[in-house]
DNA sequence: AATTGGCACTCATCCATCAAGAGTGCTAAT
DNA sequence: ATTAGCACTCTTGATGGATGAGTGCCAATT
């Protein structure tokens, strides 16, 4: 056994690296020969052969059949996308690309989306950008108004501009002018504050107020309480340019294709998936099984949370085959994830 | 030449049935010893040949190659669908669960999601509902909120329960009072009246107050114009069980699915094709290449456009290979569009 | 001791051939 | 008008080289 870490360090990894290199190039198993003439060191393919025999008892790349050459494995990709890899800069043209799609609209749903498109076009694969998730959410309006059948539509606003609506079920009857009345003092009372503070001041005051008996101001209680009571964030994500995936031929597999397909329109896994994502700055990346999700085996994620504020409020990731351009893809991420960020600061934008 | 019309009318039309619903069963190209079988008719294969090279020659059906059985066409399928088809009525169990499924929820945009996810998972291929957009649309409440360098959120409810918002730039800064004030003019003077008649209306009334140059209002006027002067109809649909179409061998084709998928991406297309069942009641079909759109070239879809009070306000379809069984789909479809419609009438919902 | 040339060996891929089977069209007989 | 019979076509699947890429290992070289 002469495969000691020596070995490994000194040129085994140069030729891992080509060797991944070229094959998320030419998609091809790469054998001795190419690989003797694609580096730069000027070693025979008997040489090379040896070489890989190494790293294929490492587990870094292994062969699908005897007369084939070599493709990496998870842990080959891994250890080059960890240490060997040389990320390219990224284009001029595209990076204006990106800012001028960032920059065509104020609504930061369209935003997202800009975002997802974006990135999905400039890498030919799928883009996906998850709807920002302030830790924070505040109470800025209130709104409500009569329906038919004891119902009440309920809008409100939080931070900005974010428009909620829902139809809430109440015990009796109310009148415009009691909903009016109702909307007027909960505004008074809890606007500008969190919604995770607005809930907990709801209990309070309810109790208190069941106390007084002032009956108006129970009413609005019970109708903010229940329309207060589930979540408001939406937990979604955008994708886009989902059909790119379909040109790849290692995803061609229909079976493959279609489980795929049904993670996307599910969204809980994709969903749980970024979530992970979102603890950590900068890029984060998942190859292949390393993702925990059979339909993502053959898939590789690229992932970067996104910041408002400097606080984590979202994620922008791609999606495509395990092969790859990671040199190329990792700072597209990366950009474009700083750029929705700041595009999506309301501070910053559009003086 | 034997082909005139009374040779088509006794038996061919017989036989084009038996082959069209043997074919749709099997997916195999069906020849004329199975075909002499399977119809009641006592006609010897021979027989049988005879009649299939006319139907052939009337560009009824065709066969893929010399020694496969015949295929119906999109003029066969077309013959079949209008006039020889007899429906198999709609399973007791799958009307409950449509049914149950559309009770679920009082937000029509839950019950539209609810509608095209049910159908796709009765048929088991995709289902397609598009958003509900109504002839005439009443304003009925409006409110305007300030955001930062002139922008003001616009939030307004149209008929029952839909809400829109967006975001408008104005000319100058306005207090949060001064917005207040504005939106209770508008709703005094707009509030029940038809947007398109809104529209006219803020146009005569911005000319006459601006003679009388009052500001206050000339100001909410003007704020109203902003609002009201892009379309909110969200001419959207909602699609499900796409991946569904994956399973389907006569699909299979990657680059055909591609382009189907894109199609549903862009949306204009299908939008487009869906709309022209809104002219008409009941159930429609398009067969093949008669969409006109060359993504669907090798689907069928079958469409019912759904009612509310009377009015024609969406259409919901389903979308699958041209070899579908229409006589199971075409009630399903039916049924699920006059239910949604119901489900869909506020006065009939929930008591 | 590392490197290399040489060589036998393994497989996937391509291509031609072949047999079987399904289905047709045509003709002649019923 | 219908049908039996038959020659013919064409797909499908199996078989079997031939080719070529690539390997692993051994012995020779540096």
């Amino acid at each position: 056994m002469s495969l000691n870490n020596q070995d490994l360090n000194d040129r085994s990894l140069q030729l891992l690296k080509t060797l991944v290199e070229r094959y998320i190039n030419d998609g091809q198993p790469v054998g001795s020969r190419i690989l003797s003439k694609d580096s730069e060191l000027n070693l025979s393919p008997a040489t090379i052969r040896n070489v890989m025999a190494d790293l294929e008892d490492l587990g870094l790349i292994h062969s699908p059949h005897t007369s084939a050459g070599r493709i990496p494995t998870v842990s080959g990709y891994r250890l080059f996308v960890d240490s060997l890899l040389t990320v390219k800069p990224i284009d001029a043209k595209d990076l204006a690309q990106i800012s001028l799609g960032l920059s065509e609209t104020d609504d930061p749903n369209n935003m997202i989306g800009a975002a997802s498109r974006l990135i999905s076009e400039l890498t030919n694969m799928a883009g996906v950008v998850t709807m920002p998730k302030r830790e924070a959410v505040y109470l800025r309006h209130i709104e409500f108004l009569p329906l038919s059948h004891n119902r009440v539509l309920v809008i409100f606003v939080t931070n900005e501009q974010e428009v909620h609506n829902k139809v809430i079920h109440t015990d009796k009857v109310f009148s415009p002018a009691e909903l009016q009345q109702a909307a007027n003092y909960l505004n008074s009372l809890y606007a500008g504050h969190s919604l995770a503070a607005v809930k907990s001041a709801l209990l309070k005051d309810l109790q208190q107020e069941q106390e007084r008996t002032n009956q108006a101001m129970l009413d609005a209680l019970k109708i903010a309480t229940l329309t207060f009571e589930a979540g408001h964030q939406k937990n979604d994500y955008i994708l886009s340019g989902e059909t790119n995936l379909m040109g790849f031929s290692e995803l061609s597999d229909r079976n493959h294709l279609r489980s795929l397909f049904e993670a996307f329109s599910h969204k809980s896994d994709v969903i749980h998936l970024l979530d992970q994502s979102m603890k950590a700055d900068g890029v984060q990346i998942f190859i292949g099984k390393e993702s925990g999700y059979q339909a993502f085996d053959q898939c590789s994620l690229v992932t970067s949370s996104y910041s408002v504020n400097d606080e984590i409020v979202g994620v922008l990731g791609v999606i495509g085959p395990t092969r790859m351009s990671y040199e190329k893809i990792i700072p597209y991420v990366d950009v474009t994830a700083k750029l929705l960020g700041a595009a999506l600061n309301p501070k910053t934008s559009t003086p």
